[in-house]
DNA sequence: TCCTTGTTCAACCGTACGGTTGAATAAACC
DNA sequence: GGTTTATTCAACCGTACGGTTGAACAAGGA
């Protein structure tokens, strides 16, 4: 909760393995070995991206013990979606206005279409 | 661009501070002394966190020079929602799935309605 | 009980992050 | 031209990350 969740969830699903080990769990549940197969990476590792994700209460571990599956919680993913929304519909509503205003602005003018952005890298 | 942004986004936003200059970014453009004023950093560090939202593509500086405003690209949220959405409606489908399960399964013992899913796309 | 299986803990390693200071660059103003 | 203003580059520092190996811990099965 707080805050600083939202920093553990989007850190949590910056990396690649976890955000597929989230994918897999979307599917099932699944034990830390099971997870761990298709990696080429220690199981020990898988424990440690698992105990990140858990942190930011992606997953649980419930039943504890010898064998204790992975559960995936769905409920985190409200607080990324509302504060993703909350900005792109802001970003979003300042481009409409500022279209309005640039239509505005050049209905004595030209028509000069806004170029969109594209990312390099 | 690919898969790989996607880690660039959510590591991006995993800090506050760069949150916040989202948020700050979704009500106008600023430029690199703006945004780093209500911070208690060094400018630079504001330069930085900026370069790190322009690799992800969260972010463009344009019109280069002494003055560069910086400008939020709100496409890039479309990336996030639908890697979160696609795996959250997977999640809450096997929810139902399960609920469907363990419904029949108490069809003899207790009638307990669960609510049925109930979110906007 | 001993042994196997599943999982985590502890220590370590290389690298990247967030921050700093100080110097360099680029446009604008005199 | 020289100076101011805005921004970035470069080097450095402490800490956290993702990974490893090796040992420890817990629960079942023989």
């Amino acid at each position: 909760m707080t805050e600083d969740q939202l920093s553990r969830v989007f850190l949590a699903l910056a990396d690649p393995t976890r955000r597929d080990i989230v994918a897999r769990l979307t599917v099932e549940d699944a034990t830390v070995n099971e997870l761990a197969e298709p990696y080429d990476v220690t199981v020990q590792a898988v424990s440690k991206h698992l105990k990140v994700l858990e942190g930011a209460g992606i997953v649980s571990r419930t039943r504890a013990a010898q064998r204790r599956p992975v559960h995936l919680e769905a409920e985190v993913f409200d607080l990324m979606t509302k504060w993703i929304e909350r900005y792109r519909r802001a970003a979003e509503e300042r481009y409409r206005r500022l279209d309005a205003v640039l239509a505005a602005m050049e209905e004595t003018t030209d028509s000069t279409p806004h170029s969109e952005g594209e990312e390099a890298s």
